[in-house]
DNA sequence: GTCTATAAGAGGATAGAC
DNA sequence: GTCTATCCTCTTATAGAC
């Protein structure tokens, strides 16, 4: 694709991804979002074949960054906690540097057309499965405590997935601490961890 | 309101909430709830003075639902624990029980009209400050350990919510199992307990 | 590559008969 | 309380000039 063409192009994903983040996909008119771009309408489909095509490449960029970040975790690191550490962070750093785009993925899937929904589907069933194949790994490995490996993938993905829809960049916590604190609800949960160091017999050894 | 108009009202009511709950709030002909409640769709009117009306009343209905519920809890429950355990089979059990509609309360509230978003916020806000309430009182009274208040609530319901998403009654998993495995994530999580038993003197007093 | 003009249709809502 | 008929607006998308 040619440069000058380029530019137009991607003012108009940006447009987009502006527009269906605030509004929704079926609320948000072409011609708002061409007004944006600085252009008319009709032009945009010198661009994009229709509108539903805005939508697929959104999810589809950005579903594939996610997939092949979280591929790369489980390749290059074998040690299950570090694992987990570094796909939380992984996961949330990229939903609070690409919010809309993926508050977009979170709650337009039903504005796919039957024509586009399996291929996104599938890429989404692809990330739950990594992280599937990583929880149950640390469970083998006695790292993690067994339990329902599909229930606990869903669970992870609701709460960090959500993350998009209130961080505020300029609000109260860095992406750095919301990561550290949804780290430590992950590993060990709502409740104090027993106080062990008390009970042995030379009181070393803090756990944490 | 009269009985005979009263199951009209209820149709109509039942039918728009399949579908914005199936193609969303945008996507949902007031032609196809017409149909689906077995009228014209002008005679939808006689019942609601707007397909907005519809939307409010499906919201403020269930989130009221909820508010009450967790402020029974509250009000009848004392020990932090068992109100979490108490507060989490309940949003899950009302998540999973109106599935459809907490699903569009999660879904739709962009398609809020300015008029009555903020009523709708607000009853929202109220639920998350009561969890609040429960999850600091846990904290003060050294039952959970001590992290970001708002954050745990955040978390928390993300994905008990998730589960309007997934649930299926057929599926594999009970609603009571679907609760007991997210309550121990959510207490708990991923990591094992530290096996303190072992080192104690005595090896008596499971923790669990 | 962008424009103007417009097709073609769907949508929410209203009027007024019965 | 429900109907038929219809209004009015908005929307995506196309045709064809520049």
């Amino acid at each position: 694709m040619r440069p000058e063409s380029r530019s137009m192009r991607d003012s108009i994903l940006a447009a987009a991804v502006q527009l269906f983040a605030q509004y929704g996909y079926h609320a948000a008119p072409l011609r708002d979002i061409a007004r944006i771009a600085g252009i008319q309408a009709a032009s945009i489909y010198h661009h994009y074949p229709s509108k539903q095509a805005l939508l697929v490449e959104i999810m589809e960029t950005h579903m594939q960054r996610l997939n092949t970040s979280l591929e790369y975790i489980l390749k290059e690191t074998d040690d299950p906690l570090q694992r987990l550490h570094d796909a939380i962070a992984n996961h949330i750093r990229l939903h609070t540097t690409y919010k809309a785009e993926f508050f977009i993925i979170d709650t337009e899937m039903r504005a796919l057309e039957e024509e586009h929904r399996p291929y996104i589907l599938g890429l989404r069933d692809k990330y739950e499965a990594l992280l599937q194949e990583l929880l149950l790994d640390g469970m083998e490995r006695d790292v993690f405590r067994r339990s329902d490996v599909k229930i606990a993938s869903y669970a992870m993905i609701a709460m960090c997935t959500e993350v998009a829809t209130w961080f505020r960049p300029d609000g109260r916590l860095s992406v750095q601490q919301v990561i550290t604190i949804y780290r430590q609800f992950i590993t060990e949960g709502l409740l104090h961890t027993p106080e062990v160091v008390a009970h042995m017999p030379d009181g070393a050894g803090h756990l944490l």
